[in-house]
DNA sequence: GTCTACATGTAGGCTCTCTATATGTAGCCA
DNA sequence: TGGCTACATATAGAGAGCCTACATGTAGAC
């Protein structure tokens, strides 16, 4: 997969790996990579970075946490996040669609 | 549209709207406009910059002509182009699929 | 005692897209 | 004559985000 044809669909992956249960970093790379069908293989130096400028843009909050002596940071979508994955999903949509009928027009 | 979006696709769009006719930079702009249904308005500093990128790398040949006392210079798919093309086109249904999966999961 | 899985994080680079600007022709209209 | 719009191409510089590579540490298996 091309790096880049990741660029500004990443937030709404990340938020939607968290729409109905808060996860850990490492716990959201292998959500993306299940639930891709092993598509999706994203380099921790991309999610990480990624969840903290979500946070920041008040999209996500975190929390730590111990389990098994191993520090966590476990990711919650917040009420402004979830507007935001909506508006994503719309987003990807016409986006698809748009792309979609360039590439593959119907004379 | 978020302009990062475009990322990695604008490639796949430029040969895709000069498949099957030759155009020039301006009418290429316009053709995308159109075959999106008016959701795609590249700016000209990313078209003529891109195409000139295609072309270096083989994908697109380019000749100049003058009509009604305006210079233009129209691209060509190559072959080269034109395999390009099919691995893109194939390239945008598993990226569909792999994202599209992530944001809609069936349960 | 070494290796792998788990877990987080930063620095720096790369590349593409965008904004802004520059240049020039043709045709219309006042 | 002058100004405006459409047509047509091009470049410089900025901005942003994804990647590679590296750094750090725990837990458990063998």
């Amino acid at each position: 997969m091309n790096p880049d044809a990741l660029r500004g669909h990443m937030d709404a992956l990340l938020l939607s790996v968290v729409e109905h249960e808060p996860l850990h970093g490492y716990a959201i790379i292998e959500a993306l990579h299940l639930r891709s069908g092993g598509a999706l293989d994203v380099p921790t130096g991309t999610v990480y970075p990624a969840l903290r400028r979500l946070e920041r843009a008040g999209f996500l909050s975190s929390e730590w946490a111990t389990v098994g002596g191993r520090k966590r940071r476990t990711y919650r979508l917040t009420d402004s996040g979830r507007a935001e994955l909506a508006g994503e999903r719309t987003a990807w949509t016409s986006f698809t669609s748009a792309i979609g009928r360039v590439l593959n027009p119907q004379t």
